[in-house]
DNA sequence: TTGAGAATTGACCGGCCGGCCAGTCAATTC
DNA sequence: GAATTGACTGGCCGGCCGGTCAATTCTCAA
């Protein structure tokens, strides 16, 4: 349908859902009220219940559009083919920048950790066996040592990309990191630097 | 002073922490009330205004109480003298069962990622240089790449440490990672597997 | 023995919460 | 041009919230 009305009405569901997600995601769920969010989002709190059932399933499609889109971009830059160590770096690099650009989606990555629901997302679990399968075959390949499992090296660089920003603020109080600075890029460097030397191929050395 | 009524005052106010501790960490401040955290520890909710002034500064000492004892524990492991590279990775260990020992401390600090305030405790900043200075003295003896720079090192090592526990759940969900088997181990092995082989001053070779 | 003062309680407050509902208005359909 | 539909509004509701307060109990020093 592309009737004015039915155009009209998309227009001010997404103007909730964008003022749900700017004060979900910086305040929290329980500390923001649906007073607020139709104050930002300029409609009036009914509208918020003729659009969506409750506050909570208006939190599930905040949470469900923003990190649909995510996984989207996740899977861009993680689905480079990889005939080289160089294309995992790429990868990496490419996901580090996406997690750069948006500290609202660092944000709701943390929120996200903290909600146990039992179904979850299935689609995170689907990119990363897909990106556990490229490190498999870059391992038959001789690209990669072969004695480590690919899983964990998944884990880790997502642990060490997402936690990067996740608590950017506080490593930036350290002496010798200024958050001004070009850190990202140096801490980025060193973690691949590490990564690619550790996990390269050991040119028989004493047992 | 040791009279009976100030232990019997001491006792409520180690029960009323400890049922906000239980309540705000698992179900986060704002949606715990003061009415259940009165329930919990068994006492008038009145008596929580006795003991703190708002709900605010009883949330401040539950994180307060929780985190100076994990500062206290984490210098302990972190602190062991580091003439070998065996050290840190011992010391890495220590640090890395403490979190897996207590789950309840994890998802404090990410709940704590999401609180911006502008003071913060700077016990970890002080713990953090102490541990970069240990590296760089490392670095120095040889037992390190001099062409690293250590406040990074140790980034990744917090990152790879408490994000694993942060996301614990979600990775044991992909394949090839079993929950109740010994990933845990597997994982911090894997990880400091690569860290000591990244790190290591390379012999000589083609520039 | 007593009285000062801390520990503890339950009744109570104003205010905000999520949610509901009756009703208005304008676009669409017949 | 009447009937229907759906977007949208303002006002109201019961209930829970954080916080206050006066009254009661308890303990111990004087």
């Amino acid at each position: 349908m592309s009737t004015v009305r039915a155009r009209g009405a998309e227009i001010s569901r997404e103007k909730i859902l964008d003022a749900a997600e700017t004060l979900f995601i910086e305040k929290g769920f329980n500390a923001t009220s649906l007073r607020q969010v139709a104050e930002v989002a300029e409609v009036a709190k009914s509208l918020i219940f003729h659009h969506f059932k409750t506050k909570a399933e208006l939190w599930e499609q905040v949470k469900m559009r923003r990190l649909a889109e995510f996984a989207e971009r996740q899977q861009q830059a993680f689905s480079q083919p990889a005939v080289s160590m160089n294309h995992f770096t790429d990868a990496i690099r490419e996901y580090f920048l996406l997690l750069k650009g948006d500290p609202r989606l660092v944000r709701l990555l943390i929120r996200n950790k903290l909600e146990n629901e039992p179904e979850g997302q299935s689609f995170d679990v689907a990119l990363a066996s897909d990106f556990i399968q490229r490190l498999e075959r870059a391992q038959e390949a001789g690209l990669l040592r072969a004695d480590i499992a690919p899983q964990f090296v998944m884990c880790l660089i997502l642990a060490a990309t997402n936690h990067w920003f996740e608590a950017r603020h506080k490593f930036c109080e350290w002496p010798g990191i200024d958050a001004d600075g070009p850190c990202d890029e140096q801490y980025l460097d060193t973690f691949l630097d590490i990564l690619l030397n550790g996990t390269l191929p050991r040119q028989e050395s004493a047992p």
